[in-house]
DNA sequence: TAGATTGTTAATCGATTAACAATC
DNA sequence: TAGATTGTTAATCGATTAACAATC
């Protein structure tokens, strides 16, 4: 099978969520048009996306949901994600406490914090370790991502911890560039750049 | 001037944070390689977009560091974004002491809840209002964009909301759809998809 | 069958990269 | 001048859209 491109892995995932809520709904047979008209994209990119998948459908009557359903969280999480968190302050509990990472695909498996305060407790059954323990911990628990929630004065240190300890994917909150060796892949969310690429779209 | 695609913006963006760590450094002339080093893009993307931003560099000496730095800050943002937020839990708070937050181009103007034991204070010295004030807090402070942080069972209503106090712009950070007029402009921030991913990236 | 819907091939569009000319 | 660096034109690449054939 072709690499498939990240785009296209995130629209399955809106695809999943979609039809999550259209199957609550009571839908069973669901058309390209359906889903476009709920996603805003387009019938023939959403009809290509599941085509890429390898799924077909049936002219005439659309796509089984559930089936499809299934088969998008088949092919894009053969297994769970796991993942663990560096910084339990304001976002690092937003994160936790974020209602999708409740389900099966994504769990969180451990925190870090430096707070002495903080470790050796849990938040929504998430155990949180003293940050010195994170090798440790993270063989043991299996993560294989790591979300850097720390101020960012301190992401470089976390950022170098979580090589260190095996981490192959970071998601990296702090708004600056961290420095990795190439096996690792970093995928930045800097909220401010969010808002202010919105903010220069609306001025034009 | 033609119309600048959301990447390119983000990409400004992303060079104007990292020329502010490179002036704090002590540089004052710098090269698109040395920019092409410190970002992972390659320096003739970087000449390109500088080029398509209407900034003109020295051959064999490079960009002013400040000179470009203070260009594209006034390309990017004219004017201050001033941001309504909605809903003050764990994710709207750490959205309140984002660092990035704290700089002149993005303005949090105000946050909303409908808890009574929040409303009328102050996190960080932002004003939490009673939501059901938000088209005259809005009015008055002239906010542009809205940020939905509320668990997404009341996503919809605040972005109905959202858009009858006269919001342009809406970040959602729900996981889930709004459904909003065509004037409005929505960026989903889903986190849950940044992580799986990322998760199918490292799979491949 | 007729009509709705999928699936695919070709065309378009936009963004990135490569090659190289211009300049200090 | 020579060499480093910018800026631009052309080529490539990938993703989206359009057109239409296949199918139930």
């Amino acid at each position: 099978m072709k690499r498939l491109s990240p785009k296209i892995i995130s629209r399955a995932l809106l695809y999943i969520r979609t039809l999550e809520s259209l199957i609550e709904n009571g839908a069973e047979f669901i058309s390209s048009n359906l889903l476009s008209s709920v996603t805003g994209l387009t019938d023939v990119q959403i009809r290509k996306d599941i085509a890429a998948f390898g799924k077909v459908g049936k002219p005439r009557v659309g796509y089984d949901a559930q089936e499809l359903k299934h088969f998008l969280e088949d092919f894009v999480t053969r297994n769970t994600a796991h993942v663990a968190l560096f910084g339990v302050g304001n976002l690092g509990k937003a994160i936790i406490r974020y209602p999708e990472f409740q389900n099966q695909k994504i769990k969180l498996v451990a925190a870090f914090d430096v707070d002495k305060a903080k470790v050796d407790k849990e938040i929504s059954r998430v155990p949180v370790y003293d940050i010195a323990r994170a090798p440790q911990i993270i063989a043991q628990t299996r993560a294989e991502i790591g979300i850097i929630a720390v101020p960012k004065e301190a992401a470089q240190s976390v950022a170098d911890m979580m090589v260190k300890s095996g981490l192959k994917g970071i998601v990296n909150f702090a708004p600056i560039n961290v420095t990795v060796p190439g096996h690792v892949t970093v995928r930045d969310i800097d909220l401010s750049i969010e808002f202010l690429s919105l903010f220069c779209d609306l001025k034009r």
